[in-house]
RNA sequence: GGCCCGUUCGUCUAUCGGUUAGGACACCAGGUUUUCAACCUGGUAAGAGGGGUUCGACUCCCCUACGGGCUGCCA
């Protein structure tokens, strides 16, 4: 970490709107989250789209909503880059003024030119513009850019709360463009100028952006301006290793809403995933907000396990409230495109919770489990559950029903005649459960019987049976 | 090509010169059980390779290998 900082923390999210919000970038978005939080701070979100060609108002929506269904919250608007460009320009311009910038016609082609027959002859591809230091008097009236001075020896030093110390000979940095031969900024200066304006104190971001992290502190350096902190975290690679690509499966965030896992979970492994403390594992987000720190930030990059991810969803969804739970089982059934709940599916799913969520990784898993109090009858067993109603299980069923009409509707009770019913047909109460639940619900899996038997209620639960022993 | 970063069980990680290298997920075996989930017990499993420095290296330095990033008038 470099010099101690005493002002109050500001961080910030800067994507770019070019599609949907990739898990990595949510990741990034997650820590700059935790760390301000965490310190009573400010989290800000700026969209970078100066790049005109590839921003789309559509790809920052999803951003927006990528972001909001992880429980990122944002203080104050968002800003837009590119809103921001005269300022951008203005700073350009007194870069020019104070001698730390210089104008350059190159054309583009020119620059081409010269890279590919470097290249092709193994040089270095690092331009050097001939108007460096040409006289303000041979200059043409041509389209120009607005090239930073960047110094020719010495080294640049990179001081970073992740990486370390890290050292760039300034005869590797070329003399970045900062504004554009049509006047709009790079994102090389945008980035400096906004996180300078908003006051951001720690930046943590991709470490693919290591490298220009030196280029930028040369602007900072140029405007007399504080380096913020650098914090520069490791990409997530797929489970190969690789870099997470589309051949991977889920890289949207919202793509991991449609799956079915819980907001909590996700942060609770996304958070864990490259950062550590200690060995804590599962965790809610006030711990999170107070144990997030830039020291426990690995260097390494991690890959995505999906076991993990749903072995810590379900200890969440477990842990959740069941008003909460149920909101948000509504919002995964809208985003993945299922029917909403009607009203009476509310209620019983509402008040099956209880007996649900300890045996759920994920959502889908839940409204699996959950069949018996989404349906209404007639059950229909599927194929497994039929076989358990065979002559002999519809005669014990048939005795039982008569004994649930007058007894006190509470687990000891029911529990109570059901062993005595299977006792008196020779059985466990083990053989009895199947068709139970094949009667009660038309599966093999389900939650407890007695329990599916206290949410559907005594009415239901003797319509249920009288039917499966018809 | 040049520059930069990284490398501990299959995976996420702990360790910040001295540990039988710990935990979690996954996996295997056994137990429990009302299906599933959960739970209990036990187990397999790691410092990329090679040089140094040191009384002593996973830990510090160098080299190699492998992986990643940057090298744009993209961000």
């Amino acid at each position: 970490m470099s010099a101690p900082h005493s002002k109050p923390v500001v961080t910030r999210f800067a994507p770019s709107p070019t599609g949907y919000l990739h898990i990595g970038g949510g990741r990034t978005a997650l820590f700059n989250w935790l760390f301000a939080r965490g310190h009573g701070g400010t989290f800000l979100l700026r969209i970078e789209d100066t790049d005109r060609e590839r921003s789309t108002p559509e790809a920052t929506e999803a951003i927006l909503r990528g972001l909001t269904w992880l429980g990122l919250d944002w203080d104050g608007k968002v800003v837009s880059q590119f809103d921001r460009r005269d300022r951008h320009a203005e700073v350009a311009r007194e870069m020019l003024a104070r001698g730390s910038a210089y104008k350059c016609f190159c054309t583009q082609e020119e620059i081409e030119t010269f890279r590919a027959s470097a290249k092709a002859a193994g040089h270095s591809t690092l331009f050097h513009s001939p108007w460096r230091d040409a006289d303000p008097a041979s200059h043409p009236d041509a389209p120009y850019v607005i090239r930073m001075k960047a110094p020719r020896g010495g080294e640049t030093v990179i001081t970073d709360a992740v990486q370390g110390s890290v050292t760039f000979g300034n005869d590797q940095l070329d003399d970045m463009v900062c504004l554009r031969s049509d006047g709009t900024p790079t994102y090389m200066l945008a980035v400096v100028v906004d996180d300078h304006d908003m006051g951001v104190t720690h930046v943590i971001r991709g470490d693919d952006h290591l490298n220009n992290a030196a280029r930028q502190t040369m602007v900072y350096q140029a405007m007399g301006w504080d380096i913020p902190v650098w914090a520069h975290i490791p990409l997530i690679h797929g489970p190969d290793g690789k870099k997470l690509s589309k051949r991977h499966g889920a890289v949207g965030v919202e793509e991991y809403q449609a799956m079915g896992y819980p907001a909590a979970g996700m942060r609770n492994y996304l958070t864990r995933l490259g950062w550590a403390h200690g060995d804590d594992e599962f965790f809610t987000d006030a711990q999170a907000k107070a144990w997030f720190n830039l020291e426990g930030i690995g260097r390494a990059p991690a890959r995505l396990d999906f076991k993990k991810l749903e072995n810590l969803c379900g200890q969440h969804i477990a842990a959740a409230d069941d008003a909460a739970l149920l909101h948000e089982i509504q919002a995964y059934l809208a985003a993945a495109g299922h029917p909403a709940l009607t009203v009476a599916q509310n209620d019983r799913l509402g008040r099956a919770l209880y007996c649900l969520k300890d045996r759920a990784k994920t959502f889908p898993e839940l409204i699996e489990k959950a069949h018996f109090a989404l349906s209404t009858r007639p059950i229909v067993a599927d194929e497994a559950a039929a076989k358990a109603l065979d002559t002999v299980s519809r005669g014990i069923l048939k005795d039982l029903t008569p004994r649930l009409h007058t007894a006190i509707w509470e687990k000891q009770e029911l529990e109570t005649i059901l062993t005595e019913v299977a006792a008196s047909h020779g059985i466990g109460f083990g053989k009895m459960a199947a068709p139970l639940r094949a009667g009660l619900a038309g599966r093999t899996v389900t939650p407890s019987v007695y329990d599916m038997m206290l949410v559907i209620g005594r009415d239901e639960t003797i319509a249920r049976l009288t039917d499966a022993a018809a």
